[in-house]
DNA sequence: TGTACATCAGTGAACGCGCGTTCACTGATGTAC
DNA sequence: TGTACATCAGTGAACGCGCGTTCACTGATGTAC
């Protein structure tokens, strides 16, 4: 980490303070010139390291992802061998992530920008992304191949789940009051779910 | 339906053009200038008809949750007297509506209005929630007792489902290209959990 | 160690912009007689 | 039917605001000798 001429690392401090605001007011609420005062600094500093408000989303974004698809990974260690338990703890890890860094969450999924959007982002993305696919495809292949339903699909349901849960649930949603707590919501789905696959038996 | 002096009815004008701003730019990309101007009106003209901004998008998410329930209640009763196929048509009348009314569905669910925000707004709200929350009931009261989840669980389920289906592959997601047509993918999620339920015979 | 110079991170002032909101008004519509 | 009056939807100008971005600059830091 090289230390700036005068600052000490604008470039990370800038970063924070975007996270900080998003999480606090929404991608809506987050100004450059916010950031930039929270950061003790002018807000045409934030040009010398950011190509505009934009660009230092992308890159909280793409730090979001970083984290991310470290936490992916180590949960779909932590399951193995069984590719049952390094599905339901990659799934267990979304939730983690969203509850732990709210700021990144929204950056990376409420904020409007693209995944295509450099190339670096995207890799890091489908890294993160490529960790759920890869355990649905492992659990997969444990099933009879008559009736072994696409792994893209499996994860992609999983996806779609834990990222329902997390928005309808997990934030202080508008007004809701969450009716269980996200990660019993998480695992009882989850639990079902994998039942159906006919993965668990019919009544453990 | 009265209409006014000159306009003819400028109220439902300006919702419907916030509604297609909302739907083309999401709930930022909405100003009332625009939607004004969209109306063919001074922005001064909105203060005849909306305490301001945010009154106006809770109008448009009134009008929402209204069509929503409506949606809702038409799908229950048709599934009937099966509760089963009552709660899978609440569930694809879900995504039915996102895809049909995406104005209303990001003014209900992403524009950060709180559904308590009035009264009013709660009621209708909770009318459409509930239906879901009755399908599910019935559906609960065909399990044993001994393995039968909280009905609000299974619709919490199902309502995160289908939530995270529409967020993650049914909108021109940032740069995600869905795998799947969402329609299947919530029709094989849902099956597959309503046979981790135990409803649906292990491999029919 | 000391000096001259190059680099470049951050400054401060300025910009044009569109926003949401207010206000006194005007003039079309509706009503009473 | 005609006239006088009341209502009130929409006008147009103005406001203060904070935004993102630009620009020439300055002065602290690092480097060469």
């Amino acid at each position: 980490m090289k230390r700036g001429y005068h600052h000490g690392n604008l470039r990370q401090a800038l970063v924070d303070a975007a996270l900080a605001l998003i999480e606090e007011k929404g991608p809506t609420g987050f100004t450059l010139s916010e950031a930039s005062k929270a950061a003790g600094v002018t807000p045409a500093a934030v040009y010398r390291h950011f190509a505009g408000r934009e660009d230092l989303i992308a890159e909280a974004a793409r730090q979001g992802f970083e984290i991310f698809a470290d936490l992916m990974e180590h949960a779909y260690a932590k399951g193995r061998p069984s590719a049952l338990a390094s599905l339901e703890a990659t799934g267990r890890a979304y939730l983690a992530f969203a509850r732990k860094f709210p700021g990144h969450y929204v950056a990376m999924f409420e904020s409007g920008i693209s995944i295509n959007r450099s190339p670096d982002l995207a890799r890091v993305a489908n890294r993160a992304l490529g960790v759920i696919e890869k355990a649905a495809s492992d659990l997969m292949a444990e099933l009879p191949a008559t009736r072994r339903p696409p792994a893209r699909m499996v994860s992609a349901h999983i996806l779609a789940f834990s990222h329902g849960v997390v928005e309808l649930f997990a934030r202080g949603a508008p007004g809701t009051k969450s009716p269980f707590p996200p990660e019993d919501l998480l695992e009882s789905g989850l639990g079902i779910y994998l039942r159906g696959l006919g993965l668990i038996r019919p009544d453990a």
